[in-house]
DNA sequence: GCATGAGGTCCCTTGTAGGAA
DNA sequence: TTTCCTACAAGGGACCTCATG
């Protein structure tokens, strides 16, 4: 509650030599040094960060806002971007959108106005990196391709690891794989058919894997499997290009009384929401979370740093595929 | 990047004016405002909140710091905290301490720097509420007790649950019940065992639950249930404390292949980490998150308002007990 | 070189006062 | 005079530059 200048004051010095003392710059002998640490545990001074940053243009705080901080993926995330950025002296504020575009838009508008040094979020439209470039506020987009080309940006290998999962069917022996993914227009969901299609064209095989575009729900999922299992010849494996697709997937396969992967193989990007007691069980593309969160620090604060435009960079980090149990050979074969 | 005597300049006003512009309060005449608008969008102009709360003496800002944030219990609390601050037209800073000490001083500090109205945190240690005592920050605690008795807090009735937990399994005719709990000074732990206890008590028997102090890991679930199957006579059913405890007692059951509720019959706080796969089979009390996180916020807003002394709030919101699948009778019966 | 301080600056809004209809 | 609109000056807290001993 107390200001600078009251502390100054009970020591009888000036507001300054405060400043140096609780900042440990500039010279200060070691008795004033005393009686000023004094005087602020007398009147337990806490300093006053918007003053500060006022003055110094700075407020070393990034923010960190994403849509579902409960997420696994988002928490990992976070966890990365946290320390990362206390490792370069820096705060990170989270913010949770809960999925709303509204949400996302408030919670920016509000950390910019707060002179937060940078931003990390989840491109979810077009229009927030324009604004973020139209005022010049430094940001890296996380998780999707920024479409804008003047924008950092990290995520995960999703073509990579989806040329990996559709490989491994393909090497199995499957030939007619429905791939279930979110729409056409995020990169993420993009990406990993195209990987999968990739895939096919690189096996040269004529055949072509069944692209399913829908979004990332379990009532897709579950939708989508079921339009699968009812095209002939009916598929003998499933991409889930999310664990929310996933789920769906394996409900819809229940209900047909499919096994997995008797009658059925199924492949997806990350894992089913864990359960501690469940073993592992699915083949999946796991994305570096932690590493990603991380990186996206990491190059803000860079370019915090040099505030130089030099280029842009698009940093896409690769994807770890665990064959577990849940592929094997097609039934027919 | 541009501030508001720029805006003014180019508006041909004086800065006041766009201030009143910005906040919609004073007298502005329409046109004024019209010019002022335009320069506000042809300059790019965002308010600099520092400036702003450094003359207000307001942040409208909270801090909500937490252990844990992907937990699905601290998830919820947010989102009540969340909504109900924004209700108000409070912002919610989102600080993870990931269960560190030093880590929630160090986010605590932080955010007092930055002139954050008021806190709210689960107080895991004494010292930091008579830190903001001492310096006269508002604040309310969440979910625990916190001894200090000037202080506001919001926590769900553990004693309760657990008394209605105990009595439930009393009347299915269990006598020999063993009670799997956290750390004796968390009050949550505290008054889980003490509930149970209460239950015993009332029912008029001269028995006594078996209290198994421990902390609230999945090692420590594990281990007590070992410990209590080995007891002569056998517990024939089981209370954990909560979900982290319950999984280890999952698992060590399963060791000693016992079934659920056939040869053991358990309840726990909380669910088991959510799965969308598994039906949900335990008998729990649940702890109403979402309404927790509302009326801590509700609480520390009104605390801002008054900010005078009345008296202080302990609020106890009521659990939900659900009767599920995982209790039945003893099998000695 | 060492130790301290006065003054100006960052951006915004409060209190108060003045001008116009 | 009353009502509306606008503006000046003064902080608010911290820190940098420059000056002084």
């Amino acid at each position: 509650m107390s200001a600078i200048h009251e502390v100054a004051k009970r020591a009888g010095v000036a507001p300054i030599t405060v400043s140096r003392v609780v900042n440990n710059n500039g010279y200060v002998s070691g008795e004033t040094r005393g009686r000023v640490e004094v005087a602020i545990r007398e009147l337990n001074y806490i300093p006053n960060a918007l003053g500060a940053s006022l003055r110094s243009k700075q407020t070393k705080t990034l923010a960190l806002v994403l849509p579902h901080i409960t997420d696994k993926f988002f928490g990992a995330i976070a966890q990365g971007a946290e320390d990362a950025a206390n490792r370069l002296g820096y705060h990170i504020i989270l913010g949770n959108t809960d999925g709303s575009e509204t949400k996302l838009e408030d919670y920016l508008l509000f950390l910019a106005k707060k002179q937060v040094d940078g931003f990390i979020f989840v491109p979810t439209s077009q229009h927030i990196p324009k604004f973020f470039l139209k005022h010049k506020i430094p940001f890296v987009t996380l998780d999707r391709e920024a479409i804008e080309d003047q924008v950092d940006s990290v995520r995960a290998d999703s073509v990579g690891g989806a040329f990996q999962l559709t490989k491994h069917l393909l090497e199995l022996g499957h030939r007619h794989i429905a791939v279930i993914t979110g729409p056409e227009d995020h990169s993420t969901a993009y990406d990993r058919a195209a990987g999968a299609i990739q895939a096919f064209k690189e096996a040269g095989l004529g055949d072509q894997p069944q692209i399913y575009w829908g979004n990332h729900s379990r009532a897709a999922g579950y939708e989508y499997t079921k339009q699968a299992l009812a095209t002939v010849p009916r598929p003998t494996a499933i991409f889930a290009a999310t664990d929310g697709l996933l789920i769906g997937t394996i409900l819809a396969l229940r209900e047909a009384n499919l096994r997995i992967p008797e009658d059925m193989s199924v492949v997806a990007f990350d894992d089913v929401p864990y359960s501690p007691l469940v073993d592992p069980f699915f083949t999946v593309a796991i994305q570096p979370t932690y590493e990603m969160g991380r990186q996206a620090v990491e190059l803000l604060v860079a370019r915090l740093a040099k505030e130089g435009p030099d280029e842009f960079r698009d940093i896409i980090l690769p994807v770890e595929v665990i064959v577990r149990n849940s592929t094997s050979v097609p039934a027919e074969i």
